[in-house]
DNA sequence: TAGATTGTTAATCGATTAACAATC
DNA sequence: TAGATTGTTAATCGATTAACAATC
């Protein structure tokens, strides 16, 4: 009824949210290396935008640099990791468990970052019970008691192009509240729910174009 | 010297060819499904544009509808697949023989669409000489032969983030055309050569936060 | 023919870049 | 202090949407 009293609720625009992930990895590394203060121009310069365009997407997150000196990457690592949710862990599910699910199932970069695969699921007889790592695949019947009891956030599909409606149908019923999709399909879910594509063809195929216009060999 | 005398030299937005990949996925499916002819609202709605933006689009290839029933789909899919340059087989290498570069080298989807993987490097002695599918992981040293004796247009990297640009730099040396990122590294390269990202992290980052600001749970 | 759907132009919207006063 | 770098406003640029004449 009020008008929003928290700080911060201002929706950040789409382009920059897809930046901010980068800028968390490079400060994390900075960090890590000993590198204390970063200044707009150096990011920009690692990551390929102008200092404008960073001091713009930076000013969404609730943190400010010093003139002179930039941003403390410390500082900015945290402020980054807060406005991501990147400061608590966060539980998947992964769906469909051919040779890309497994991967992405013992990838162990996802547990650094927070991303923990809690159940590895798939309809096939062939592979249910078999272990990926230390989980066990279980049957698609098992997802919706998996799902609301371990308050599992994050659906991953990783099954072929003809399963992948259907499958993401029985994550969105089954209650996760966002879509990882590495499939060719576009999935369609209600508005609710949001879907991030992470299609590995589709970005060989418009680096095949990048390079075919640089220098056509055909 | 002249002006370019040959037809559709005109570049495509960044931002349409993006999309154009996944109108070439969709004009397969609903061609290998029997449907003739597609209108820019069916397809809008398919993949969550609106008409207006898929006209747009389809106007930047050499492909033309028919008022009153649409697009055909298999002249769609054939002036999709002959812009994007994915009517001839793409040679690629992959560098890093771990979990996710083995399943990558595996997923039979890439060749289904044209990317042959060739070589399979790798710089850790633990790995070079195993089996990845038919092939077997080389040293970094015998990249440089590869890709120039084999014609190697694209290095996809799995390495990483420490070692990311190292890998990139002796890509890029050995003469590779464009690269697939998927490590959280940002890669820096000489301007003619494309680098385009596919970074499965980040992508769960940008989910991650979507899912956050539709229903805060913390 | 009448109606539906295209291709394209013009209007709107959003994102990037430039510029500069504030400030450490 | 002088100089460098921020945060922010304004200008530019590009992408999306709306509208509509052309046409099958």
């Amino acid at each position: 009824m009020d008008e929003p009293a928290e700080t911060q609720p201002a929706r950040i625009p789409p382009t920059v949210v897809r930046r901010l992930p980068k800028y968390l990895a490079h400060a994390q590394r900075l960090r890590q290396m000993g590198v204390e203060w970063v200044s707009s121009a150096e990011l920009g310069e690692a990551l390929g935008l102008t200092s404008s365009t960073v001091r713009q997407d930076l000013s969404h997150i609730d943190f400010y640099g010093i003139s002179k000196r930039g941003y403390s990457t410390a500082g900015l690592e945290a402020a980054l990791a807060q406005t991501l949710g990147a400061d608590h862990e966060i539980c998947c599910v992964l769906i469909g468990a051919g040779n890309l699910g497994r991967a992405l199932a013992l990838h162990e970069e996802f547990a650094r970052q927070g991303f923990r695969i809690c159940g590895v699921f798939d309809s096939s007889a062939a592979v249910i019970g078999k272990r990926v790592g230390k989980l066990v695949v279980q049957s698609m019947d098992e997802l919706p008691g998996m799902v609301c009891g371990q308050d599992v956030d994050i659906g991953i599909v990783t099954v072929p192009h003809g399963a992948a409606q259907r499958v993401a149908d029985q994550l969105v019923l089954a209650g996760v509240r966002g879509l990882l999709n590495l499939t060719p399909a576009h999935l369609i879910v209600p508005r609710k729910i949001p879907v991030v594509d992470a299609r590995v063809v589709a970005s060989l195929r418009e680096l095949a174009y990048a390079v075919k216009i640089n220098e056509p060999r055909f």
